[in-house]
DNA sequence: GCTTTCCTACCGTCTCCCTG
DNA sequence: CAGGGAGACGGTAGGAAAGC
């Protein structure tokens, strides 16, 4: 705890000679500040939930935390820290009653083995080697040896055991969802999986995915690393670059909107506007701080011309239109147009088009014929991500969100804006079931 | 107990997007 | 256009993995 040895005169006042300014009522009190500062699902052995409390929280009246804090050791120092049989009893009637819930989840004849970690791998195959070698080695001198031994692997070596541990892993993922959906009533957080997920912004999508490219060229690097080099990329990265993940967080929050019952509040022509030119002009006048940016985006707004102002306003009926359709429409046109889930390949492209269209100049066949080829050569530990992201895709689509795409009578209409106006890598059934991401792309047109 | 690695949870802070 | 909401981070503790 801080603040010990930085407050002398409290310590004073806290130790014996002050002990008598502790009444019974006081001591009391100071037991109900306790409870209440307790955390919410208080499991941990009564020291670590003890270290962990914020002793000034506890403070009240003229007493300091560091006063209620040695007044607790004081009163504890009293009171049994262990349980009777009568109290074990009563526990050991619910462990028999359910004997897996909470903590003893992986105690779980059905929870899945966790992977072994690269180094346990790697000492579970050598141990043996070595314990026959050197039998007058005891154990933990084979742990102290082999734990060297690892530290010095050539890196080709260690790649091995690491990629065998990933290879494990996501095993273990699978089985364990397998787990979570053949036990729903032992899933202590039942409340988050029952939630969709929120979606994410873009920036948090570019992260996650780049964060992951960034681990497998370094594995070694630290999370500080990390964000330090992608902060960077990210406040440098093109608009260009930017608007892929910007249409990737606009499905997501499709997605998560079309399943839930909050009906979607239309958005403005200036809303449009805005959303469309904030990012570009924070490149181009990265002094600005976001309210400046705001005030500047509603001048624009103003003077720009009434012909530019009516394609916006266009586009703010159309969205409007399709918020005050009623979900259970949608619903009904599901069966005739299905969303169905994304496949790796096509999520793994989404990801990196705008990278292959930089480099071949825009020429899109061009792109296109590159990325299948680099799928086609991609090993499959590499495709393993988006093989993962994949089944995500078609969790999320079975599980939170039965009420997505559009309505045919929308998708004719739509079809329309595909035929002039849609770039040819993106399919119809993506375009069906985004129509948001259509406006995203007349932008891209409108600007290229 | 001893090894290494990974994961999870927690909290405060920061950043970004979007809403009212 | 100010501020709310949410997710990212770092740092850290604790637990789990195998086997003797």
């Amino acid at each position: 705890m801080n603040g010990e040895a930085d407050c002398p005169t409290d310590l004073e006042m806290a130790a014996p000679k002050g002990q008598d300014r502790w009444s019974q009522e006081d001591m009391l009190t100071l037991l109900e500040c306790m409870k209440n500062n307790l955390p919410s699902n208080d499991s941990s052995k009564f020291k670590t939930t003890e270290s962990h409390m914020d002793w000034e929280k506890v403070a009240f009246k003229d007493f300091s935390g560091d006063m209620c804090k040695l007044k607790w050791v004081e009163i504890s120092n009293e009171v049994r820290k262990f349980r009777t049989l009568t109290e074990l009893i009563l526990d050991a009637q619910e462990h028999v009653k359910n004997p897996y819930k909470g903590k003893k989840l992986k105690k779980h004849p059905d929870f899945p083995k966790k992977p072994l970690t690269p180094y346990f791998r790697f000492f579970m195959e050598k141990r043996a080697k070595y314990a026959k070698l050197h039998p007058e080695m005891s154990n933990l001198d084979l742990t102290k040896i082999l734990s060297k031994k690892y530290k010095e692997l050539p890196e080709k070596k260690k790649m091995k055991y690491i990629q065998d541990f990933q290879r494990e892993k996501q095993e273990f993922e699978r089985n364990l969802a397998r787990f979570r959906e053949d036990h729903p009533d032992l899933i202590q957080n039942a409340k988050k999986s029952d939630i969709p997920e929120k979606p994410k912004t873009p920036q948090q999508l570019w992260y996650t995915h780049e964060k992951k490219v960034y681990l497998k060229v370094r594995p070694d690097a630290t999370t500080k690393e990390v964000k330090d080099s992608l902060g960077k990329q990210w406040s440098q990265l093109s608009d260009k670059k930017r608007l892929k993940w910007i249409h990737k967080a606009l499905e997501q929050r499709k997605e998560y909107e079309g399943g839930s019952e909050k009906p979607k509040r239309p958005v403005s022509a200036m809303f449009i506007f805005s959303e469309e030119k904030r990012r570009q002009l924070q490149e181009e006048r990265p002094e600005l701080s976001e309210s400046e940016l705001t005030r500047l985006l509603a001048r624009m707004w103003n003077d720009l011309s009434e012909k530019k102002k009516a394609k916006y306003k266009a586009r703010e009926a159309a969205l409007k239109a399709q918020s005050e359709r009623k979900p259970g429409g949608d619903r009904e046109e599901r069966g005739k147009l299905p969303e169905s889930p994304k496949r790796a390949e096509e999520i793994w492209q989404q990801s990196v088009i705008g990278d292959y269209l930089a480099r071949f100049k825009n020429d899109r066949v061009k792109a296109l014929k590159a990325m299948e080829m680099t799928w086609n050569n991609m090993e499959k530990k590499e495709k393993l991500m988006w093989i993962k992201k994949a089944a995500e895709d078609q969790k999320r689509y079975e599980v939170t969100n039965p009420k997505g795409g559009i309505s045919r009578d929308q998708s004719s209409k739509l079809q329309i804006c595909v035929d002039f106006c849609v770039p040819s890598g993106i399919s119809a059934r993506h375009l069906t079931s985004r129509p948001k991401m259509i406006a995203n792309h007349l932008v891209i047109q409108s600007r290229n």
